[in-house]
DNA sequence: ACAATCTGCTTAAACGCTTGATCAAAAGTG
DNA sequence: CACTTTTGATCAAGCGTTTAAGCAGATTGT
């Protein structure tokens, strides 16, 4: 850019005209070590700030501000070439736009990733097959340093061939017949805080509204149902407890049969059933909490903070499953004893379950 | 560091194909070459399948099948290298997990990306300043062919300096100084499609509850509410329009005004509105469409086709922004005239209108 | 004072791949 | 049969870095 800069050098390269609107062009290595006049090895040496490296202040000083006055910036795709692996972590997602949930494991695994210096190369599968095999195959061949492989929803899944070839860790998932590594949601621990809400505001007949499909939530929420009630002193009672499709219609159609029960409290297997419920007990001209005390689970964005009354709820660790997937495929956070690591599924308490009492003691 | 590999293990004798091609790491385009007897160079041509390439039958046959015995990946690190830039398309997203919009950028991005070849490296900056500098400098380094600055709700913005040294296009947001590209909802087409529903009802009176806070959305959607009016000869009356916070709360709080208009419809700013509109209809004894119609705006996934009754609404074309933010980018598609591409927003009419009459024609 | 050490920097060999330039042999020409 | 062309494959020069090894000159130690 300087007089003297072009009249030391040409400058412009003839055989490329640059095709494209406003690149300019690209400033490498050598041009800051020749505008330095240095060799290309210190300039390396002072970019990467090697420890070692025996370099003068006054070089040092004269190459970065050769840097900064040509806007060098250094090329990764080299970088990565000569270290042999890159600074990539893969992400391959079977949906990310289907649900809310898929965006907060990406985030939770992008933050914790760049705090380790890793980038994020993210494929959204939407459970094809053959999609999630490219997926792979791409993110193979850039050599990233592991692949998370994660589904939107809590469930045991099969482990694609291609995944074998490197480092990779299950996340919001798990392999039945392998000891892959993996992080998924407490579904047990969820299931006990979300009875345990209730029964700390001295509910004794809690209804259960489980889910018609199978899953490890189905199962682990009940159980989690199961043992808060235990803990509590209360007898389980399975006529407490129910099936419906797990969204609002579930909830609402759930309402008449949850009427004949005699509860004075539900806790829903999601928050959509809530909301679906919601409506229900409302169209009953019932009151919520004062006549049915109402808990969801997954605390969804945009929804449970915001009905009427805000829903109670437990929320699924997304964000953390993203983050832990991440530290357990650098090995920063080391598997113990199981290879599936259970993340806590932290309570949520708002109105619809009464007044919040801050005493918060376990009642009785 | 993968020091369970490392140390199982050692692998000295890089010349023979090694019995378990899985475990071992490196294959590289010279292994192919040794392994099938020829040059690194014909392996290249083979593998790149490169027309002009002149290779004999038995020569390619012999490659592909070392290639495959071998498990053999081509590395493209090595390839972007030679290339001088990568096959990388940067997106930097201000929320990635606040809100589902973002998920389908992502996914309308990462489909269009990879439909030419293309990956996505995703980065979630959560609005955080530095933290958006240091992703668009990682995604220079790694020499990507552009950058997809996305924001998750349609704003006017500030184009960060390190942008200029890509090719990059703006999705959901634009730069009110300057013309660089930008592909955006056309909220003035959403609004009048919004209108639109219900003045193919019938309805006469419309309110508009529109947003507190500035946005082109605000704007906008007014905008097209009145054109929407005027094209079915309704003088606008600006007592139908008033403001309320774009949330459930909103909604809800903005019943007793609505009540006082006399009206028989409403269009909302958005679902979460016209979710907190439903309970606070509903407390008053009103049904849904019968006393009030309800529309919405956004197509709030997981909401407004569950909500009792289902909500008729317009679509933001989130897929459809990072698709055409991408293809804007490739230069598949030409900016037609201004530099900012404006998306329709479709409407999709549910229950919370009527009962759906598919004569949809324009009444008077 | 002479070797040993330290300093500051350079050389050069990779890293895995692409590609224009070559080249030997086979196949067409007339 | 002496050529030109075609075919099939190799050579070798990079691409922008990193890094072990090397090498002068200055600074020690004894």
């Amino acid at each position: 850019m300087t007089s003297e800069k072009s009249l030391r050098e040409p400058e412009v390269n003839p055989s490329h005209p640059p095709a494209t609107p406003r690149t300019s062009h690209p400033v490498t290595m050598r041009d800051v070590a020749e505008g330095a006049g240095v060799s290309v090895a210190t300039v390396s040496l002072v970019v990467n700030n090697k420890k070692d490296a025996r370099i003068g202040a006054g070089t040092r000083k004269r190459v970065l501000e050769t840097i900064r006055e040509l806007g060098y910036r250094p090329n990764a795709l080299a970088k990565n070439l000569v270290s042999g692996s890159s600074r990539f972590i893969g992400l391959v997602a079977d949906a990310i736009a289907t649900t809310p949930f898929a965006g907060q494991i990406i985030h939770g695994a992008q933050d914790e990733a760049w705090k380790h210096g890793f980038v994020l190369l993210v494929a959204n599968t939407e459970g094809d097959e053959p999609v999630e095999k490219d997926a792979i195959s791409m993110m193979l061949e850039h050599k990233v340093r592991g692949i998370l492989y994660s589904t939107w929803f809590h469930r045991p899944t099969q482990i694609p061939a291609a995944l074998q070839e490197t480092d990779f860790v299950l996340v919001n998932c798990f392999s039945p017949d392998s000891d892959a590594l993996a992080v998924v949601p407490d579904e047990v621990h969820g299931g006990r805080e979300a009875t345990d809400i209730l029964v700390r505001k001295g509910h004794r007949r809690i209804a259960f509204i489980n889910a018609t499909i199978p899953a490890p939530a189905k199962d682990g929420r009940l159980q989690g149902y199961r043992e808060a009630l235990e803990s509590a002193g209360i007898a389980f009672d399975p006529h407490l407890v129910f099936d419906a499709y797990p969204d609002q219609e579930g909830g609402y159609g759930a309402v008449e049969e949850l009427l004949k029960r005699d509860v004075t409290a539900v806790f829903c297997y999601n928050d959509r059933m809530a909301m679906g419920l919601y409506d229900g007990l409302k169209q009953e001209g019932l009151s919520i909490p004062d006549d049915m005390a109402v808990v969801g689970f997954d605390n969804q964005e945009v929804i449970a903070a915001h009905m009427r009354p805000p829903l109670s709820t437990v929320a699924l660790p997304h964000y953390e499953l993203g983050a832990a997937g991440v530290r357990l495929l650098l090995g920063v956070d080391e598997p113990a004893g199981s290879p599936v690591l259970k993340l806590e599924c932290p309570p949520v308490e708002r109105d619809s379950v009464g007044p919040i009492t801050l005493t918060g003691s376990r009642l009785l």
